[in-house]
Order: structure tokens, then C-alpha cells, then sequence
DNA sequence: GAAACTGTACTAAGACACATAGTACAGTTA
DNA sequence: TAACTGTACTATGTGTCTTAGTACAGTTTC
């Protein structure tokens, strides 16, 4: 379900974040829906308790996961909304980068051509097997 | 001439190897011409000699500029193309931010109006959110 | 030649984030 | 009761970044 890159430069509770907010932002975790418990999901990944209660905190504290003592943790409803005003704020990050490649040369038809190329092919919307 | 964010995430040698690759894209450094010296920009910079050696060693094994014991710095002709070539290598990190973007839910309109936004009124300026 | 610059190469130390390890406690469920 | 759940805490190890200090060799200028 997860996968970690422990050589990465971006720490494992960050990757484990991302990839969370990616399942629910697809409908793969659906609002209302039980996670992985901490230990299991330790187990799971092969890290630390300590790091999974980490990301739960952050996405807990985002409002996208609610966690409640004794039961679990759930994706909240309206978690999807959430996600999506948290990746408008990341637009200035992306106009960034965008800047640096054109600043270097970079055509902005060569920069669209790449954004269209890598989005084409993603199959997040039509699942009907 | 050069700005450091102490509180960034970013280590202070990569800002400073981001901004001169930049000054040196803009033509603001011109190929041949020399670079302030390992001292004199830690003096101006606040920071320490050693960081300033390990930026410009970052520079200089990629091509960009070249070092003369006793002399000073130099950008080396040609550190546009490989600047150039180097921003074209970046375009894979793009396309993972926009493929993110629009899973979250972002369409492929918004982000290219950001773009065009951000392309067209900045000249080389940085701008960090 | 001397002085003042240049880049370069070390060692040592501190700060900080990340991750692991272990323990403990309270709430929930079967 | 037993087995799960989240949560909190301390301690420890590790790696990167940064600073500090010293030293050496080459170049330039006077």
C-alpha cells in the first residue's frame, strides 16, 4: 500500500504524509475509513511506531485524519477539500520551480509539453474493472 | 547581492549555489568574469568561509565555474548550456508537483494560468513565500 | 623579497532533525 | 480479561549542516 524510500532526502513520516494524502485525494481511502493502525502499519513498512505517529499527528492536526484513543484513526469527511485548498497553496512552490527552468532556458511550450505528458497517463479517475 | 534565509529548510550552500546558477542564467555573472572571493563573501554573507567552499565546490565540479588556486573563481564559458542542460534534468521534479496538484483535485488550467503568471510580470527576481 | 590576497585541506565541536528503542498509560472492543 | 487502539515520555544513535580555527601553497602587487 506504502512505499518507503529510506535513502531519500525527504524524511519517512514526510513520504508516509504524502502518500497518504495521495490514497485519499483518489478515492483509494475513502472519507469515513479506517487506516492502519500505528503498530500495524510499523510492521508494515518496517519503521518505528514512533515515526507512523508522527505522520498521524501532522494529518491529524490538518483535519484530514481524526484519530480517536481506543479505536483508530479515520479519514474525515471532507478531507478531500481539505487536500485540495492545501494543494492551491502549494501552486507558489510550482511557480517557483517553473521560474528557475524558464530562467535557465527553458522553453514554457517544453515546460507545458512535460506537465500534459506526465498528466495524460494518470488513471485516477476512470477505475471500472 | 546574494540573499540567505537562515530559517529555510535549505541549507545555506545550496541557496547560495541556487543564486548564483540564477545570477549566471540572467547574465547578471557573465561567463569569464570572476566570482566575489571565498572570504570576502563570507564576510558579506554572515557566514562561515567553509560554507562558501563547499557552494563553490558544488559549482565547480558540475562545470559551471572553475577555481585557480591563488587567483579566484571564474564562471566558465559555457555554464549557460550546462545550466540549460541541468534545468532540463529538473523537469521529472515538475511534473511529480503538478501530478500532485491535479490528483489533489487542481485542474491542468490552473496551473498553467500560474505559470504564465508568475513567467511573464518577474523578471529574475526570487520570490519566497 | 614581503605583504596581502587567492583557493584548498584539515580537525574539532556544536546544533539540529530524524529515527529507533523501550516503557508506560488510558480507552475500546471482543 | 485479553487484545487491541492511540498517546506520551525518555534515552540514544546517526547524519547533515554549520561554525571555528589552523595551516599550506599559489598569485599578485609593491
Amino acid at each position: 500500500m506504502l512505499y518507503i524510500d529510506v535513502m531519500s532526502r525527504t524524511p519517512v513520516y514526510e513520504q508516509i504524509i504524502e502518500q497518504m494524502e495521495k490514497l485519499i485525494s483518489a478515492g483509494i481511502l475513502k472519507e469515513g475509513e479506517q487506516l492502519p493502525s500505528v503498530r500495524a502499519l510499523s510492521l508494515e513498512l518496517s519503521v518505528n511506531p514512533n515515526t507512523i505517529q508522527k505522520a498521524y499527528g501532522e494529518l491529524d492536526s490538518k483535519g484530514i485524519i481524526g484519530s480517536v484513543p481506543g479505536r483508530g484513526c479515520y479519514v474525515m469527511p471532507g478531507a478531500c477539500d481539505i487536500l485540495k485548498s492545501i494543494a492551491k497553496g502549494k501552486l507558489p512552490e510550482l511557480q517557483a520551480l517553473a521560474q528557475t527552468l524558464m530562467a535557465a532556458g527553458v522553453t514554457r511550450e517544453e515546460i507545458i509539453r512535460a506537465i500534459d505528458e506526465c498528466t495524460h497517463t494518470v488513471p485516477v479517475k476512470e477505475e471500472t474493472k
